[in-house]
DNA sequence: GAAGTTGTGTATCAAATGTTACAAACTAAA
DNA sequence: TTTAGTTTGTAACATTTGATACACAACTTC
């Protein structure tokens, strides 16, 4: 028996009622598993042909490395979905290894049941869609800032699309430590370029907040 | 009216008879607009609320420069869907601006009306949520290749994902050059490395084909 | 076989970035 | 105010990669 009041909170059964949840539910064949601390939820490499919605406890999920080392990669906690991505599309296995860092319970949902679901509810289906097209946006969006190649370009992509069409000052609420980190760049590297572009007279740097002088110059280093 | 043949050719009609597909869209509301060459058929930035699918001619779509400048971004034609991952999401916009290189009839489903569709029929439910995931798996496939920061990294990452569990040889269809570009390096600077690691006795190159002498070594590299 | 094309190995130099280290500036708590 | 911790600026040096150039090998076409 699942938990309508704490799935009704997961991305993918937002804004759905505990009674319309369970009436849901009712419809359609599901499990609900639970699993000891270290538990093997799902092994790398597994057909992933079920969605898994952690309803009590917490995971981690690790990646196996080419010569069996394993490598954390993010935890994940109630109410939320695992590997949506990989429930549909061509490559249906499981990316990472999945265990219970405490006494778990999930929910399990063999795919044709869910096509079911999404086919009965349009707010389930809307949900699923959004999930994975919000996640397909944020990966493009990323690569599109890891195909800039020079910390000069980052800066300016970063900074142009922060300040958007407005004024001229952008504000920043990270330290420079992380925003480097986001760039995927050493702090000091970081710091010497927005140092040279100060000097330049391309921004002036303050802190919390970069000031934007000279957009025309700003927008020809992305060119090329 | 559509022209069912030509549409059952696109991905997300897959596997749909043309009469099936004729009777699918006589229960939605739909519009099927002709465009003339070099006609805008969206802007970036519009709110994308409707399904594109391309019936006849094909595409370019382009995308704006802070400052104005557009770069043509790729090339698509008859029976593609436009800008799948952006019609559902947070970010509801098209990403680019879609111009008709030759005179194009375009498929316009109203993203309520697409709903319906994908309630009503499965095939054409799976094969839609096919389209989005496999994006997704290949952007994050991508991303993580780009995650690798060294020239000696990549061809790790390559060479052992090619290679599996399987033989130690891996055979490269492409060019030295091709690979180069897929690395987002230089060719010169992928010859050096692969020559540096042929010295060092991890790999033994060939023309056509790479054999991987040492995996331990290489998966060390993966590391950190 | 000759000539042209493509792919590959290699060298040199310049540019960009990482690494490490340290000092100054700022912030918050005692 | 003092003090400890964090953030930022900067320097010197090492490493990696890009840019460019050229020689040679393999393949194709005639």
């Amino acid at each position: 028996m699942i938990q309508a009041e704490i799935l009704c909170q997961s991305p993918i059964f937002r804004g759905i009622s505990p009674d319309d949840l369970q009436k849901l539910f009712s419809q359609i064949h599901y499990q609900v598993k639970t699993y000891q601390k270290n538990d093997f939820i799902a092994v790398a490499g597994e057909i992933c042909d079920r969605l898994l919605i952690i309803q009590n406890g917490s995971v981690k999920a690790e990646m196996t490395n080419y010569s069996g080392k394993t490598i954390k990669i993010e935890d994940l906690a109630a109410p939320w979905p695992l590997a949506t991505a990989f429930l549909f599309g061509k490559e249906n296995r499981f990316p990472v290894t999945v265990l219970a860092i405490t006494e778990v319970v999930m929910v399990s949902i063999p795919k044709p049941e869910f096509v079911k679901l999404l086919q009965i509810n349009s707010l389930v289906l809307n949900n699923y869609l959004n999930t994975i097209s919000t996640r397909a946006q944020f990966l493009s969006h990323k690569l599109k800032f890891l195909s800039f190649k020079t910390i000069r370009q980052k800066i300016a992509h970063y900074l142009l699309e922060k300040a958007g069409d407005r004024l001229q000052t952008v504000e920043i609420q990270q330290s420079q430590g992380q925003l480097a980190e986001m760039f995927g760049v050493t702090r000091p590297s970081l710091a010497r370029t927005l140092g040279e572009m100060n000097q330049e007279g391309l921004i002036e740097t303050q802190r919390g907040c970069i000031k934007i002088l000279d957009k025309n110059r700003m927008n020809l280093l992305l060119k090329s």
